[in-house]
DNA sequence: AAACGTCATTTGATTGATCAAATCGGGGAA
DNA sequence: TTCCCCGATTTGATCAATCAAATGACGTTT
């Protein structure tokens, strides 16, 4: 008595709507392909015809054909910080929205180490589950560039390509990055502008490329406004990422009368924010990457434009993929763009 | 003069594997699929070729035949709020690094609404781009449940399947979540270890399911210790979720005679925290969710066992993609892990 | 009017792996 | 010795799409 369910009514193929439109499969593909190769009302009919039947092409098939997997791939890191995270998170959301606006999707892998992604990086090509790859993170000697490269898989690359240990050449690589000087000299103009000028800068330990570009964007904006190197230098100061260790810098620096902070982070800027609340002095606070967390707290902040830099990431891949020649820049880097809010409102003089 | 430049060595493919070890395509391929199915020694040969060779699976022609993409789709949402979002992306990394262990891989899609996200099914699921999904922010009146159910797309939950208005029935889709009310016992028990009696409850406004539970949670722990239902009132609070707000709440709390918090998320608590210190007080704060920003601050709060959580969701819609009858799980709901740290050390008795 | 070119559409072949059914080679039983 | 069975392995067919080449129709040129 075996009476097969009809499990779900036989999916509609590319001869399924063929013989429903009354032409061949090849037509079908090539109204959904190539639609100028047809006739207009042959077209019209065709993409009816897909209408009624609600088809859809198989991505498996489609796969094997064309051997594109129309997938991005992209490493998903472990939680490091909640605040900091937030930068890549947006980035990533970014990027499968664009994606899916472009007909691609994104798949996400894990590794702990370079060698391990490189392992990825030959499994997710040879079984073609991702046609490209999307880097972020990246690092001097880096290993991730030549593995592509050299195995002629696209790729590209938000960060800056730091320059390899002793190589001079200039990097072949597709990258997008934002320019963290920029930023943050944005910051310290828009806080001379407000009549301050003991501008404190909390950064990061000197070392890490982004937190050099960073405090180099305050130090140059403070010296163009006259302010000597001694004072910039007792302005400066380094510290690890977190709440609290912006909290502690930004008391010392209270103390040696600093009336402003340019932050490397939002989390250096969330403490250095209570910080000043704590000390009940009214001193104006930027941090940088304007996550929700400055938002909510109403830190101004300078925001990274992520959508573009995403945009451009996949276009950048997609362009390679489909032998286009690589996409022209306008400038090397994209501009971040200060949100300023109360943190950093005119120094009302109270009383 | 056609001189074809070899672009990439060509892939190898089952057959020419099967050329090497001189056998058949089909023992390359049962050598990876049904290895009992092969003796010993031909197995070994067989195997020896792949590696030789290098051999990997294609993913796409293994999908066309077997139907199945080895994929499973996760919605990404906008990043709200760095620290609570930090939730989902231990989530997503431990539900990626999972399914990577079990030759699965995760594709993210965006949606902005229950319509929207329908839509993405149907197209993921048409192409066939996805085998299933494991959803996560589930809510009255989901409608996505039914979606699926209806078009017999295996899928698991990481939430409570909160009751549809009116129907009484029983959920039955598969589901997993953490029981809260657990944790904040958990948190408030060890408190009251600690001898702490005025207890407060740092909270959302209630009305959600997660912080009505995490607040029933403490309000029975503290019941249980014989704190009045007057008492438990005056030391309960309810805010939006925010840094601020539990700074203003743990403020308000710490003048009524509190010497303890127990939070309803880590946001709070950083709060809560904040201005336990900034009024030089003693109390004790524990959060909840244990985010990176809690384990830098020394912010004692309660783990949710997301690995767990998400190797179940896992397991769940592996099970129902082969056919599998549904996994039984020990209990309804997961124990989260308070973690201790110096935020909820015993109070010294300064002084 | 025969030959040609062009554009629209169709047919044939292919992609790589897997399912299903056929074949092969040894034992063991009759 | 012959027949049968069984496990190990091979051959044939298929999944759904696209590429490449063939066909057909129609207007133009000589």
């Amino acid at each position: 008595m075996r009476h097969e369910v009809p499990e779900a009514a036989q999916r509609p193929t590319v001869s399924s709507v063929a013989v429903h439109a009354g032409v061949s499969r090849q037509t079908v593909s090539n109204a959904l392909n190539n639609p100028e190769r047809l006739q207009p009302d042959t077209l019209k009919r065709v993409l009816a015809a897909i209408e009624e039947t609600g088809y859809v092409r198989s991505a498996a098939a489609r796969q094997m054909r064309t051997a594109r997997s129309g997938v991005i791939a992209y490493r998903l890191d472990p939680v490091r910080d909640g605040i900091g995270g937030a930068v890549l998170d947006t980035f990533l959301h970014a990027l499968t929205a664009e994606a899916e606006r472009r007909d691609y999707r994104v798949a996400l892998y894990t590794a702990d180490s370079d060698e391990a992604e490189l392992r990825q990086f030959a499994s997710l090509t040879q079984t073609r589950a991702a046609d490209a790859f999307v880097l972020v993170g990246t690092h001097r000697n880096d290993l991730r560039y030549r593995w592509l490269t050299e195995h002629g898989v696209p790729y590209s690359v938000f960060g800056r390509p730091w320059s390899e240990q002793g190589t001079a050449a200039q990097p072949t690589h597709a990258w997008i990055d934002v320019d963290g000087a920029a930023g943050t000299a944005q910051a310290t103009q828009h806080l001379l502008d407000l009549g301050h000028r003991n501008i404190a800068f909390v950064g990061w330990p000197a070392g890490s490329e982004t937190g050099d570009e960073r405090r180099r964007g305050w130090d140059e904006a403070m010296a163009a406004a006259g302010v000597t190197a001694a004072e910039r230098h007792a302005l400066d100061s380094e510290q690890q990422d977190g709440i609290l260790e912006g909290a502690d810098a930004a008391s010392r620096l209270l103390a040696t009368g600093a009336t402003a902070f340019v932050c490397a982070s939002d989390s250096l800027a969330v403490g250095a924010f209570s910080a000043v609340r704590a000390a009940g002095e009214r001193a104006a606070v930027v941090g940088f990457d304007d996550t929700p967390t400055a938002a909510a707290l109403g830190l101004s902040s300078v925001r990274q434009p992520l959508d573009s830099a995403a945009a451009w990431a996949l276009a950048s891949v997609l362009d390679q993929l489909d032998g286009r020649p690589p996409r022209e820049r306008d400038a090397r880097l994209l501009l971040p763009q200060l949100v300023v809010r109360e943190s950093s409102q005119p120094p009302m003089s109270t009383r």
